[in-house]
DNA sequence: GTGACCTTAACGACGCGTAATTGTGG
DNA sequence: GCCACAATTACGCGTCGTTAAGGTCA
């Protein structure tokens, strides 16, 4: 068995070789980016590295963009910001949606309020 | 006079050894960044480049990313990502605004219902 | 006619990926 | 003891900034 590493379904883990075959690049081209500050693999305790799932993502994302003709440096940039791109797009969705429940429920507090609730054929008519 | 183009204070427009000047570059480097899509200066009849304050604004940018070590398509995109980031920003906070005003709205709408308008001194208080 | 601008081409420096070398761990 | 991994070094190729050469507009 392969020592001190939990094998658990969800946290595949892969030698060098395998992680490089995967992205199709050279196992040594890992190492760079993981220098550069591009990858973080994790370690055994003989000090071999282990990619995740979460790693062959980032490194199938790094290849698009150095085939798109960036530097590493602009890798990293252009990662950072992509996440905060998403991050606030979540954010949007999660306010937007937020913002009319919050008008809706208003408007139900106030019906509440005027109408009894066993007796609304046609309650409130806004204009009228 | 310069011919055909407005000197508006707000238009300031730079020729391009001086707008070399003010971001520290060689000029040739500005035709290099507009070849790759980085900037797009205004021209003049006879074909000649006219850099506005925006454009030596965006080559600072431009330089400091360089400086940092991104390549020209890097600053391509890290630009245009930034841009994205500060307009989710401020869509955010519009949307937010919003938000918190159609709630505001929803409030004022039940209350004007609620009370004649004839007999309002103080219509409704928000906290209250 | 003299500059400053235009375009294209060439050169040097640097970054990146691959390969080779040597050492170490399983 | 063998094979894969780790780290460092060397090499080839492409990109970027600068410079040079030749043409055009004011």
């Amino acid at each position: 068995m392969a020592a001190d590493l939990k094998h658990s379904s969800a946290r595949a883990v892969y030698v060098i070789s395998v992680a490089a075959e995967l992205a199709g690049v050279h196992p040594q081209t890992l190492r760079i980016y993981e220098r550069k500050g591009l990858l973080d693999p994790a370690r055994t305790g003989g000090g071999s590295r282990r990619y995740s799932e979460r790693d062959i993502e980032r490194l199938r994302r790094i290849q698009d963009l150095t085939t798109a003709g960036l530097n590493l440096e602009g890798v990293r940039r252009v990662m950072y910001l992509e996440d905060e791109v998403t991050r606030l797009q979540r954010e949007l969705a999660r306010v937007k949606q937020e913002a009319s429940e919050a008008v809706e429920r208003t408007h139900r507090q106030y019906r509440r309020d005027l109408v009894p609730v066993s007796n609304t054929p046609a309650p409130w008519q806004p204009g009228r």
